[in-house]
Formats: structure tokens, C-alpha cells, sequence
DNA sequence: CGAGGATTTGAGCTGGATCAAAATAGGTGG
DNA sequence: CCACCTATTTTGATCCAGCTCAAATCCTCG
């Protein structure tokens, strides 16, 4: 069942066949999930944490007056909440962007992993630490980047991200976004207004297509460029850890 | 060397007396660095991960045209890239924004302690998840918050977090922030100008009050209500973890 | 084939940027 | 203790990237 997860954490180290077989054993009871509706609500104390199958989630935090932003975006193989293990309350919300399925692992089998697999651990450990390091790339992007960067930057980074769980088509450089420009907004700090005009803006340099769900990258060079992509923060190479 | 580690973690759950030990004797050879001197680079690999214990240090990424951004202030019993424990490669620099003293930690013994003492692999894995937190609210102020917003919010968090290792005058509700303005405006994505104005417009709501290097918060339930300060994402309350 | 959500366009506005210069403050050496 | 030097803070004037509000258009899928 979580499959997914093996592969993306042998793309940081190499697993044993124990180590392997726990993964696989790790998710249960998959679900589906619909587009908007929360896999996570803010100030809950889950006892158990979600991880991607299929679809698209975002961490999110909701203001007083209404505005939004999404403060990650988690893909199929991603654990949407492991930090609740240690963290015990979810400081944010965590909302399905497209039709999800996921899977859960109980916080006691994570606590046992801790016990008697610290290779394990720390893989597990790494994967929060990726996040974090996600985090701070999209601190430079909204705190120091324009409009066109950043969104530029979000699409290297998802291709990246998707390719590393083999979920784009590299012949093609395309992947599915199922998402609103609107969410995007929320992932940028900008408005959904903004975001229509810079995709635009994209297009006309012929640097990205948005069709339906598909985003196609004709020009990863130029993109990157744009973007001032360096993909080391997202770690995508094995080493003993 | 380090109480104020174990200071911090207890904060975060009980500790016993084997595990303080081990604490105490984490950190060696305390070195003294001078203000705007890099800590850790960006792109190296640390044979050990560095503890503050006094001074201020910023993890930073600049950009090709020198655009900076400070993507997160460290303060004493923080470790400024126990990250680096398991992601081995720093994609970003870490810097003294005032003269510190810092100790390291082999990495080796960050090791030995994941394979013997999975409590404290799970407080040290809180603490890198707790940053990440952080980085989450740095996100939502420079991503949704007005400037006035979320400098008065990062204020509030300095202030809860130098208060959690005993280094605020809670009497006079004031600390000591040895950085300039051109700093701040680095960690808020603003412009030095800004952040000036800014501030200008928080001494007249006597909101706050910054000479030399002491921040005096004369109206704290004032403050935290333009911050919209909640200050769940610190996680700063003992539970079993 | 219709309806409601999503995208796109238009027009005007503003928070924060930029550029430049003046006023202060902290350190340092004499 | 003073004079000086440099970094920092402060002010002023102007500009612009991205916002707001409002109204089409265009999908999509039931």
C-alpha cells in the first residue's frame, strides 16, 4: 500500500529488507477523501498520521478575516502530518486539493519505530526536515521573488517532487496540477487575479502550458532560469543517513 | 555547557537523569564568533551540528543579485542546523547577526544517540519540527500579513521564545535584539526603509519601544492583537512525546 | 444543454519599493 | 573626554508590482 514511500525514501538511503517490509506494512485503512474537504483540522491532537496515496493536500492557515495561505503543498507519498507525532497538536489545517486517497499509520507504531529502527527514524526525521527546508525555499520566494519567479519555482518544484514518486510523463515534461489558480494564490501569497496574469505571462514566453489539469514544461531550461531553481533543498539523492 | 538545552527541552517534556547527563555533556568546544560571520555555509557539509548559547544567528539564502532573505533567528539552546544531522548537505548559510558564543555537537553523537536513546531522538526531532512550525507562521506574514502585522508578530515570538530559555526582563516586559533594521527587514521581506516607517508607526501606537539594542513591549495584549499572536505553533508546554 | 465554478479582462488604486540625502549614534584612537 | 569615522536610522519624493472591485467569458460535468 505504501509503496510510494519506499520509493521516496530509497531515493535518500538504502533500505533493508526489514526496513522495507515495515514500510509496506505502515499505512492502513485507505480512504477517499473529496476535493476541499479537511484530512486535518487545526488544533486537533491526531493519534495517527496520513499519508498521500493518490491527489493532491495543502497545509493551510485560515486568518480572522477570511485570507488564506497554503504553507505546503504534499504530494502522493508524503506524510501530510507526521510532525503531529512529535508535535502532538496540529498548529494548522491540512485540506484535500483534489479527490485524495490516503492512508493512516497509529502513532504507536511510529513511537515503536523509534524504539527499535533508528535508521527508520532518522529517514522519517529527514522527510520533516525535507519539509522544513521546502519551507524556507518558499520564504525566499515570497519574501524576495516576483510574482513570475515564484510561480515559475512552484512548478520546478513540483515536477521535481512528482518525478521523484514517478508521477510525470518526462517524454511529454508534463505532470497533473488539479488545483485552482486560486489555491496557487494561497501557495504564493498573491491574488487569484495575479496568478491568471503571470501564467499569462508564462505562456507568452512560451515557458509553461496549464490545460485542464495538465501542465506541460516545453522549456525546462528557461524555466528553471526564471525560477533560479536549484533543486539541492529538496535532497533527491541517496547517501547513508 | 548546555543547560540551556536541556532548560528548553524540558519545556517540552520531563527528562531524566540519565538523559540530562547526556545533555550537559552534548556540546564542547564553546567558541566565540564576531558579528556577521558565517556560522555554517551554504552548500557544505558539517561534521557536526552548532549550539547557541549566547547571541543571536540567522539562517539565510541570498540571491544571485543579492536580494537576502533570513528565513529563521535562532537564540541560545537553539541548535542552528541540527538539520544538517540528516540532510548532510546545508542548501542555505547561517550567520551571527550579533557576537555569539557557540558550541558543536559531533554528528557522531547525534547518531549514537538515535541508536540508544529514542526519547531524546524524538525531543531532538521535536525541536527541528518546531522550526518548521516556525517557518509555517513566517509564512503566513509575509505571505498575508501586512508589514505593521508581522513585524509586531515577530516581536511577540522573540520575545515568547527568549522568554522559554529565562532571557527576557519579564518585569519591564523588554529583551535585548542586537540586530539592525536592515536584519529585520530581511526576515519580514521588507525593505529596511519599510521596516523603519514601520516601526515608527508601532512607537506612535505605543505598541513598542526599540533603543540601542533593548525592545520594551509597554502593551503586550496590544501587541499580540495586531500580531494576531497565538503562540500554539511553539509548542512551548510539557506532554509525553 | 444548463448552471455554477473557474478563468479572464478592465480600470483604478495603494502598500511598500526605490533612490537619494540628511541626521544620529556608537566605537575608536588620541 | 573629545573628535572623528562609519554604520545605522530617519526623512523626502516618486514610482510600480500587485491589489481591489466588477464584469464578462469559458469550461465541466451532471
Amino acid at each position: 500500500m505504501s509503496e510510494l514511500l519506499v520509493r521516496k525514501l530509497r531515493g535518500f538511503d538504502a533500505l533493508d529488507e526489514a526496513e522495507v517490509r515495515i514500510l509496506r506494512d505502515i499505512a492502513r485503512q485507505a480512504r477517499s477523501v473529496e476535493a476541499r474537504a479537511d484530512i486535518v483540522e487545526q488544533g486537533s491532537r491526531p493519534g495517527h498520521s496520513t499519508l498521500i496515496l493518490e491527489g493532491l493536500t495543502g497545509r493551510y492557515r485560515i486568518l480572522a478575516d477570511g485570507r488564506r495561505q497554503i504553507t505546503s503543498i504534499d504530494v502522493p507519498g508524503d506524510f501530510v502530518d507526521l510532525h503531529s507525532f512529535t508535535l502532538k497538536t496540529m498548529d494548522h489545517g491540512v485540506a484535500a486539493l483534489s479527490p485524495c486517497r490516503v492512508a493512516i499509520t497509529p502513532h504507536g507504531e511510529l513511537q515503536r519505530i523509534t524504539e527499535t529502527q533508528p535508521h527508520l527514524t532518522r529517514l522519517l526525521w529527514l522527510t520533516t526536515v525535507i519539509d522544513a527546508a521546502i519551507h524556507r525555499e518558499w520564504l525566499v520566494g515570497i519574501g524576495r521573488m516576483s510574482a513570475l519567479e515564484r510561480f515559475a519555482h512552484l512548478i520546478c518544484e513540483l515536477y521535481s517532487r512528482l518525478g521523484a514518486v514517478g508521477l510525470v510523463d518526462a517524454e511529454a515534461r508534463s505532470f497533473t496540477l488539479p488545483v485552482t489558480q486560486s489555491d496557487v494564490a494561497d501557495m504564493l501569497g498573491l491574488t487569484n487575479v495575479h496568478v491568471n496574469r503571470t501564467l499569462q505571462e508564462l505562456r507568452r514566453r512560451g515557458l509553461l502550458t496549464w490545460r485542464g489539469r495538465t501542465v506541460t514544461i516545453p522549456d525546462w531550461a528557461g524555466l528553471t532560469d526564471v525560477a533560479r531553481f536549484d533543486p539541492i533543498y529538496l535532497h533527491q539523492h541517496q547517501e547513508p543517513r
